[in-house]
RNA sequence: UGGGGUAUAGCCAAGUUGGUAAGGCAGCGGGUUUUGAUCCCGCCAUUCGUAGGUUCGAGUCCUGCUACCCCAGCCA
């Protein structure tokens, strides 16, 4: 109960509430109604999170319901990824997944309805002329010349367009209202078209099947739904949902209620700009971890409940947003800074050769797994010799500021000893490939007795013990925050959003299990990738530490 | 004067019958720290798109204006 005190409410919730109050509603019925024609992404994870959220809070039920009415752009490898993807953010729908086709017979029943009481007719007209009768925004439409045919003919020319008699774009059904209202979809939709398109769930039955707008609200209606929420551009469209519940014969009175969708910082939401960044190979799939799709939120590392938390967090409104990319970030550096074990890895490593210590010496030092939470143990790390440290983490002289490795300087080593640095060598670029230092056997797990204070805390793996890894860095996949008000939201691709290290990392984490989650203390979060193997670890960020330093340092 | 919507901090967002602007993210100070992380402490809207009006009192009510989003698929 307290749980339930906790959620933020919105102007949805606060719409049932009034319905259960005021009886309207004992219970409530919610859907996620996803067409099976793409990948689901972080603004699906949104409506997935208000609809199901909904019907656990209230005790109520939630429909997964594929909105299959345009079998051309549908198919069940879509409907399979969307399962997987709802399942992933650990929600369950009641009972089997719906489809709109599993009520294609009862639409069809419906439409015959409409057509019985004169509120639809077939119409031969082109589709070009469809639209030059439409009228405009400022301008009423005109009627059809088929407006008045009889309903007996209209029966007639609908069962033909069942049967298969008439060609695609010949004719179609469509709902008589008004052609000079002001809501353009309701001056006579099209509520059925000919389409001889094989169907993944209805084989080759049809080759008629309703629109959207016809089919969503009758839907709703048989399966009880209660609040049908979708996005604000359906806000027209409620005029024809009510139109068609009002008209036909069905004792279920759905209300629908639109909210804003999720815009996201530098990245795209739009089911057709994300297909052409995947078939233009902008990216290497639908679930390349640059993408904001949920498959490839999962692979870059974010988890179920980080997702569930930004939904949480961002809200439900009507108003019209672009969301920072620091909130989703925010997320799941909460969860992993408590859940992520702690390991050391070097991401561009520098040599380090520590002068004063025995040769083939290899000394397993114990650390900590977390630094908050002792149940999570110790582990056993190899120090060596030869090291690696980060390349950033060395300077020949740098100011005070700088916190790192400094010639004649004293570092600790992160779970080690305190090192000093004595000098260095460079190849014919000036560039240093390795330092020459000196450690201080003294100072395993505590300070040096004369009171010499560290200049800062490094990380670093053996060079002998540590394995070789890639490590994938992303960074955001366009350079502005808004590419979709881009004229060509391509141009602004970040070339940068993937770097690949050659990096290092602690023997632990050799056998480490793909998607399994780490901070590498100092840089990050990161998980195991799938294209990990024993041979060739690898690892991808999911996200950077917070860094005022760096930000500080940055101008 | 087509219609439908939305305007509260850099971003997201509470604010419901008018009673004196929640919270989160980001940011900025300071403390702790063997992660420049975490954690802790403090700061961050005299003002709610704008101009008027009503009122003892307006983010909430009224009027005008402005900005932005959506609608003319046999897509959803």
């Amino acid at each position: 109960m307290a749980e339930i005190e906790n959620r933020p409410s919105n102007f949805i919730r606060q719409i049932i509430d009034k319905d259960l109050q005021s009886g309207l509603h004992s219970s409530v019925s919610t859907r996620f109604p996803p067409e099976p024609n793409g990948y689901l992404h972080i603004g699906h994870a949104k409506s997935i999170c208000l609809n199901f959220g909904i019907a656990q809070d209230y005790q109520g039920t939630c429909n997964l319901r594929f909105d299959d009415t345009n079998p051309e752009k549908e198919d069940m490898d879509f409907v399979n990824s969307i399962k997987e993807d709802v399942s992933w953010l650990g929600f369950t729908w009641q009972g089997e997944a719906r489809y709109s086709s599993n009520y294609f017979d009862q639409l069809y029943m419906f439409a015959r309805e409409l057509i019985e009481k004169g509120l639809a007719y077939v119409d031969f007209s082109s589709q070009e002329t469809v639209r030059a009768l439409r009228g405009t925004l400022k301008e009423p439409g005109q009627n059809s010349p088929y407006r008045d045919t009889s309903i007996e003919e209209n029966l007639a020319h609908f069962e033909k367009m069942r049967a298969g008699d008439y060609k695609e774009g010949e004719c179609s059904l469509r709902a008589k209202i008004d052609m000079s209202s002001s809501f353009m979809c309701m001056r006579d939709p099209v509520i059925y078209r000919v389409k001889f398109a094989h169907h993944h769930q209805t084989g080759d039955k049809w080759c008629i099947y309703p629109m959207y707008d016809f089919t969503h609200c009758i839907s709703d209606a048989i399966e009880g739904i209660t609040h049908s929420l979708c996005t604000l551009e359906f806000q027209d469209n409620r005029r024809l949902y009510d139109w068609v519940i009002e008209n036909i014969s069905i004792d279920c009175t759905p209300r629908q209620y639109e909210f804003s969708r999720l815009n996201l910082e530098y990245t795209v939401l739009s089911k057709r700009k994300l297909i052409q960044l995947v078939d233009d190979k902008h990216v290497d799939g639908w679930d390349d971890p640059r993408m904001p799709t949920i498959a490839g939120i999962r692979r870059r590392g974010y988890t179920p409940s980080s997702v569930r938390e930004f939904c949480l967090r961002i809200g439900v409104t009507k108003m019209d947003n672009l969301v920072e990319m620091s909130m989703l970030e925010a997320c799941i550096r909460e969860e992993m800074n408590v859940s992520a074990p702690r390991r050391m890895a070097v991401l561009e490593p520098l040599r380090v050769v520590i002068e004063n210590y025995p040769e083939d010496q290899v000394e397993w030092l114990d650390a900590i797994n977390h630094p908050m939470d002792d149940t999570m143990g110790t582990r056993k790390v190899p120090f060596t010799k030869e090291l690696f440290i980060e390349r950033e983490d060395f300077k020949e002289s740098a100011n005070k500021k700088f916190k790192r490795l400094v010639l004649e300087k004293e570092v600790r080593l992160r779970n080690a000893y305190f090192l000093k640095a004595n000098r260095c060598d460079k190849d014919d670029k000036g560039e240093i490939t390795t330092v020459y230092c000196t450690y201080d056997a003294d100072t395993l797990g505590k300070d040096p007795e004369d009171g010499r204070k560290a200049k800062g805390v490094i990380h670093w793996v053996s060079a002998s013990e540590g394995k070789p890894a890639e490590i994938r860095l992303y960074d955001r996949l366009f350079t502005v925050p808004n590419p979709a008000g881009e004229d060509e939201f391509t141009a602004t691709i970040n070339p940068e959003s993937l770097i690949i290290k050659q990096g290092i990392v602690e023997p632990s984490l050799a056998d480490a299990p793909i998607a399994s989650a780490f901070q590498f203390e100092r840089t990050g979060y990161f998980c195991v990738d799938k294209d990990s193997t024993p041979e060739n670890l690898v690892f991808n960020r999911t996200v950077g530490l917070r860094d005022t330093w760096a930000k500080q340092n940055q101008g």
